[in-house]
DNA sequence: TCAAAAGTGTTCCTGTTACACCCATGA
DNA sequence: TCATGGGTGTAACAGGAACACTTTTGA
């Protein structure tokens, strides 16, 4: 067996890149910037950047949402690192990945000279990603489809009140499949996971909706749904 | 709100740790090195070390391993990103640690003149580590349990053929809890996880054992057991 | 009074749990 | 023939899935 040799000096950079993600309009939605700087010109990505000689890759996860994007106060989770030597035309970089949650309601996008554009996309509908980005998203969304059904984090996703409705469609559109009102109901009551607040949204022709709000933002691990 | 500049140039080493574990005298066992250098003199480390230029984390986690420990042909899977800058008192050092899973007759140990001894720990009494390991690996305690639960990982620490006794064991241990024989030798056949090869172990003063094989030995995800 | 969304129980079914004895072998 | 671990079925129970009508409001 060869024996490849440590190099004497390494010289590798550390990102961040944090995939945000929202549910609106009926969809997922992960927030992308549209890169001006050759060789990526057009193309879009996860906002992200190069981490600081003191930070945590989080808080510069968290530095780089707000100055790119406007974003903050989301829930951040890390998600895994990418480090394919290749992954970066322009030198290599690895980068820690993170999931960023936000409701929809708080974001105020902002955008910066340095990219041309920053929007919501619906994850079924990308346009196409610098870097390995394609690849981060795609394990992003299989996260957050994994621990939507084993733990609270739809807490991230919604204002501290809501419907169960509003709930009940989170779980829809990121399952990508119906799910049973009573059953639904039912179980985030009997597991504790929501209270009921005494107050009613009036909004429309119809029976005013009951607002619920979770018993605790932030992660708590339950049983199936 | 301050806005940390990104600064101009970054200097941060990229390493990987790899927690082995094992199944082995009826416990968990980590495979830990005693390190030389100062100012970790004594202390027990998870092996790893600095990745290579041109490397992928995993690829340096598989030479690591086997430089510093002798063991190869391990199932190595992508933990998390440690990143606290104060992980190391030596410089600013960020480790991608891993998984990795063996079958304890597979490995003979080797150490090297880097290293003052390597040798099993039961994960139930480590020894004082170094670094952010003692985190470390009680993340990786927490993943492999929690797979175990939920894939086939359970094939990656055995040897290609095993009694399901033995596949037991492996559950009970790494779970804690005892499992029933008989629900338990339904599931992984009904779950179609196992197959019989016909063939028996004679060995020792009862009934011979059939000998069973995973019917995959990659990755596979299946229903809760 | 009509349209629209909110809210509410019960039955069936499937999968999980609990449990005790006979079998094949080597000593 | 005895000690040792290997191997097997069934009944009770719990949790999940399926399912339709009544309520409250604004227009």
């Amino acid at each position: 067996m060869t024996q490849p040799k440590q190099p004497a000096e390494q010289s590798i950079k550390v990102a961040t890149d944090a995939v945000i993600f929202t549910v609106r309009r009926g969809e997922l939605m992960a927030l992308l910037i549209q890169m001006k700087k050759v060789p990526y010109t057009g193309k879009w990505a996860v906002p992200g950047g190069i981490i600081g000689q003191a930070e945590t890759t989080e808080q510069a996860a968290r530095r780089i949402l707000t100055t790119q994007t406007g974003v903050s106060d989301a829930h951040l989770e890390q998600l895994a690192t990418f480090d394919d030597p290749k992954r970066d035309k322009l030198g290599r970089v690895i980068s820690v990945a993170y999931v960023a949650l936000v409701a929809s309601e708080k974001v105020i996008l902002k955008t910066t000279e340095k990219y041309a554009d920053v929007r919501w996309w619906p994850t079924s509908k990308l346009p196409a990603l610098a870097y390995d980005h394609k690849d981060m998203v795609a394990v992003a969304v299989d996260r957050l489809r994994a621990k939507l059904e084993y733990t609270n984090v739809a807490w991230s996703l919604l204002p501290p009140q809501f419907t169960l409705t509003e709930l009940q469609e989170i779980y829809e559109i990121i399952l990508g499949r119906p799910v049973d009102k009573r059953n639904f109901r039912r179980r985030v009551l009997d597991l504790g996971i929501v209270v009921g607040t005494g107050t009613k949204r009036m909004g429309g022709a119809h029976r005013p909706a009951e607002l619920y709000a979770f018993k605790r933002r932030s992660m708590e691990y339950i049983e199936v749904l």
